[in-house]
DNA sequence: CTGAAAGCGCTAACAC
DNA sequence: GTGTTAGCGCTTTCAG
C-alpha cells in the first residue's frame, strides 16, 4: 500500500537529464562510436546522479540474445562439476555475464530439456558437460549455439571446442605405477558411456603388456547406488583384481565403501587410484592416490573460450590440462593372493 | 558461410499460419483469456507445426521482469551449498523458470556486486545464502526485489523469509550428548560473522550448567585456510578443551585436518560433533559424529516460498527444517587430561 | 559528432 | 471470442 517502487531509471531519463538524444547515451555507455569529450562527461554524470543501469531486457531483444552463459553440469553435488562450475562463474563474472545453471543427471533427455530452457531463454552460448554420448546436441548447434563442452566430448572428431584434462597421461603414468608394483589385474571403474577413457584404459594396458581384460571394466550411472553396484560387482566377481582405478571421485567414493563392506583391505588387498583429487582423499583412511584434475581451471577456460568463440572464426578447439598423480597411501605392491581368491 | 541459421519463429508466424490474430495465439498459450475449442486447436496445430518456441525475451520486456531466479551462495564447492542449490534446481524446473547463480564468496561487497547484476538483468526473485551479517540486503528489498533467505537469515526479526535448519535443536542435541558423555570444555568452531549460533551455543551450554567461556569459541573465514588456522588456534590455545563442534563440513574437515597435525587423537584425545553430514563423514577414520541438515530440500522450499511469495501476501514467512544427530564414532568419554594438557 | 526513428517479440488494453 | 495496436528499453541505421 506504501512503497510504490519508483519506476525504474531508463535510457530516456538520462538522455534527458543530460541533454542529449538516447542514441548518444547509448553509445557512450557502450564505447560504440564517438562523442565528444564534453557530452561524454555530462552523459556520465547524468548517469552517475540517476544510479542508472541499462536493463539486460531491452538489451537482449533488440540484439536478439540473452547474453548470458548456459551451463550444463551432471550433478553439482559432485565437487568435480562444482568446481568447474565455479571456475565458469569466475570467467563470467569478468566478463559481466550471467550463468545460467542447470543439472542434466547425465541423462540425454533431462539435458535436451535444459538445452531447450536455454533457448527459449535466447542463450546462445554454452557450457556443458555433454551428458551420456554428447550426441544430442547437433541440432542445437545447428540451430546457432555456441557450445563449448568441458571435462568430456562428443563421440566424434572436435566438431565443437572443448576444454579437456589430460586423462591419457593421467591413466598412463597411473597404470604405470600399479605396473610397476607388480599390479597385473588392474579393474576400471567407469562412468557409463565413456566409451574414450575405457578405450585408452584397455591401450595404455596393452602397452605396458599387461593383459587388458574388458570384464575387468565396470560401470556405474550417475547415482551413488549405482556407483557402489557396480564396484562391489566388481570386487565379487573378480577375486583376483588387485588393483582398482576409479574413473572419478564418486567411483572413488564407492569402492572404499565396498572395499570395505566385504573386508577388502585397502592397500594390502587392492591399491587404489582415483580420478580427481578432493579434501576427503587425504582424511580417508588410508589416504587415496589420486589423479588430480584441475576441474576448476576447466571451467574457467571454458567460460574464455565460449566468450571468445562468439567473434572469432570458428575453428574447433581442444584444449587440454595437464592432470598429476598425487601418491599418497592407497597403494601397495602386489601380494601374492587375495584373502577371499 | 553456409548455415544461415533460419530466422527464428514468432508469435507472429504462428498467428499467419493458423489464420489469427498474435494476440489469441498469445491468450492460447499462456493459458490466459478465453479461446474458442477451434481456433485453439488451430493454434497448437501451428505451434506444433512451426516448432515454435515463444522468446523469454519478448515477454521479459514487455512484462518488465525476467522471470528467473536468482541464487547466491557463498560457495558451490561447499558440498552444503551445493546441495542447496540443487534443491533450488529443482523447484525452479518445476515452474519452468531459469536459474541464474552467482557466488559470494560470503563477502558483502562481491554479494553486492551480484545483487546488482541480478538486477540488470531485471531478475526480481532471489534465493540467497546472505553474506556476513546479511545486511546489505534492504536496498534491494525496497528496490523491490522478492528475496528469501536460506541457510542463515538477517541479523533482525524476520523481515525477509527464510528457509532454515533448526539447528537450535540440532546444537541442544549434540551439546546433551556430549555434556553426557562427560565432557565439559566444549569449543565451537563457528563461521565468522554466524552471532546467532554462537549464541545459541552459550545459551545451550549455560542450560546444561555447562561453564560457558566465549574463549572456546573460535572464528573462522570462508576458506580452508582460516578454517584451519582456527581449528589449530583453538587446539593449542585450549589444551583443556576435550570436546569440539563444528559449524560446518569445511569446519570439520579443518578440525580433522589440525588434529591430527597435532597428533591428537579423535575420539581419544578430543571428541568432535561437525554440523552437516557429507559422505566423507562416514569414510573418515573414525566416522564422524554429524548433525544432519537437510540442505536439498532447504533450498527446494526456499524455490517454493519465492515463487509463491510473488503471488501472495508479503506476509513473512520462516520455515524451519528439522536436524538430525546422526552418531557414528567421533565422540568418546571424557578422558581425564589430554596428553598436551 | 549527434538526434530521430524504427523496430526486436511479446502481452495487455481496448475495440469490435 | 478475437483482432488491432501500443509500447516495454534498448541499439542501430540513417540523416543532418
Amino acid at each position: 500500500m506504501s512503497t510504490n517502487s519508483p519506476r525504474r531509471v531508463t535510457i530516456r531519463d538520462v538522455a534527458e537529464a543530460a541533454g542529449v538524444g538516447v542514441a548518444t547515451v547509448s553509445r557512450v555507455l557502450s564505447g560504440t562510436g564517438s562523442a565528444s569529450p564534453e557530452t561524454r562527461e555530462r552523459v556520465l554524470a547524468a548517469v552517475a546522479a540517476l544510479d542508472y543501469r541499462p536493463s539486460a531486457l531491452g538489451r537482449n531483444l533488440r540484439r536478439q540474445r540473452s547474453g548470458g552463459i548456459g551451463l550444463l553440469v551432471p550433478d553439482i553435488t559432485d565437487l568435480f562439476y562444482a568446481r568447474l562450475a565455479d571456475g565458469v562463474m569466475a570467467g563470467a563474472r569478468e566478463a559481466g555475464e550471467p550463468v545460467i545453471i542447470g543439472v542434466t543427471g547425465d541423462d540425454p533427455e533431462r539435458e535436451a530439456d535444459r538445452i531447450g530452457a536455454l533457448v527459449e531463454q535466447s542463450v546462445e552460448r554454452v557450457i556443458a558437460v555433454p551428458a551420456g554420448d554428447g550426441e544430442s546436441w547437433a541440432p542445437a548447434i545447428r540451430a546457432g549455439l555456441t557450445v563449448v563442452f568441458a571435462g568430456r566430448r562428443g563421440p566424434d572428431e572436435p566438431a565443437v571446442p572443448a576444454v579437456l584434462a589430460d586423462d591419457r597421461t593421467g591413466m598412463r603414468t597411473a597404470l604405470e605405477y600399479l605396473a610397476g608394483l607388480g599390479h597385473r589385474r588392474i579393474a576400471f571403474l567407469a562412468r557409463y558411456g565413456d566409451r574414450r577413457r575405457v578405450r585408452t584404459f584397455l591401450d595404455t594396458l596393452a602397452a605396458l603388456g599387461v593383459t587388458a581384460d574388458e570384464d575387468l571394466v565396470a560401470y556405474a550411472r550417475a547415482s551413488r547406488d549405482s556407483a557402489y553396484a557396480a564396484a562391489a560387482g566388481l570386487f565379487q566377481h573378480r577375486p583376483d583384481l588387485t588393483a582398482l582405478l576409479a574413473g572419478g571421485n564418486l567411483l572413488g567414493e564407492a569402492a572404499v565403501l565396498a572395499a570395505r563392506e566385504l573386508d577388502l583391505r585397502i592397500p594390502r588387498d587392492v591399491s587404489l587410484i582415483m580420478f580427481d583429487d578432493v579434501p576427503w582423499a587425504e582424511l580417508c583412511s588410508p589416504p587415496l592416490t589420486v589423479i588430480a584434475e584441475p576441474a576448476r581451471d576447466m571451467g574457467y577456460r571454458a567460460a574464455e573460450l565460449v566468450l571468445r568463440e562468439g567473434r572469432r572464426a570458428r575453428e574447433p578447439r581442444v584444449v587440454t590440462l595437464p592432470t598429476e598423480l598425487i601418491v599418497r597411501a592407497s597403494c601397495a605392491p602386489r601380494r601374492r593372493t587375495r584373502p577371499g581368491g
